[in-house]
DNA sequence: AGCACGATGCTCT
DNA sequence: GAGCATCGTGCTT
């Protein structure tokens, strides 16, 4: 039986799939070898009223893929150079998405370390703790770029998708405001809807 | 740990 | 033309 999450999972209000998120797999079968991370921090985006959102100014070429079924990829460019990776949620015709902020490297992380190592003026990898816990850290270490955008991450011949885990041994979990929203208006701007998984002892 | 800044190109007014 | 769901560097606390 597979540990692939179900659309069923993702059929559901993005505030409960955000936090249900935590935990669990992120998984992209590349050139036949697995790029997997433990899911550490999770943003909901609720809809074109919520002014936060890509949906805000209703559906664009852009935003296209938020208004169709849940369990499908929303890939968007931004800051000229950087890919930042959504899971679609809830039904048709309601826009709402989770971005997916941060993961913890569980399988492959060398070739992480290399999809990341130019991404520095030395040429480098970055240092373990910066690997991939940004939004754009976690899609250029695994591999995601717009080609993903649209993508059913619940197909069966998917190699992008997510795989039930068990939250680790005393793992909390805290609600926050949402990150990089410098010009958005309240209530918006404050409304905790940024999940952290947090190690245990924080 | 926390700022300020520049890089860089797409999206919508 | 303005703003951006960001990142790395370099500097200050």
């Amino acid at each position: 039986m597979s540990r692939r999450l179900a659309r069923s999972f993702f059929d559901r209000p993005a505030l409960v799939v955000a936090r249900a998120l935590l935990g669990q797999r992120l998984v992209h079968v590349r050139n036949g070898r697995r790029l997997a991370g433990l899911i550490t921090e999770t943003e909901a985006y609720l809809g074109e009223a919520d002014l936060a959102s890509h949906a805000r100014p209703g559906r664009t070429s852009r935003n296209a893929v938020m208004y169709g079924p849940p369990g499908f990829a929303y890939v968007y460019f931004t800051y000229g150079m950087h890919w930042c990776l959504n899971i679609v949620t809830e039904g048709e015709g309601t826009p709402t998405a989770v971005l997916l902020r941060a993961i913890a490297p569980v399988e492959g992380a060398a070739t992480m370390r290399r999809l990341r190592s130019n991404s520095n003026r030395r040429g480098g990898p970055p240092p373990e703790k910066h690997l991939t816990d940004g939004p754009a850290k976690l899609t250029q270490a695994l591999g995601i770029d717009g080609r993903f955008n649209g993508r059913d991450l619940c197909a069966p011949e998917a190699r992008l998708f997510v795989e039930r885990a068990g939250l680790p041994r005393g793992a909390r979990v805290t609600a926050g405001p949402r990150v990089g929203l410098n010009h958005t208006p309240e209530p918006w701007r404050s409304q905790r809807w940024n999940f952290r998984l947090l190690a245990d002892g924080r």
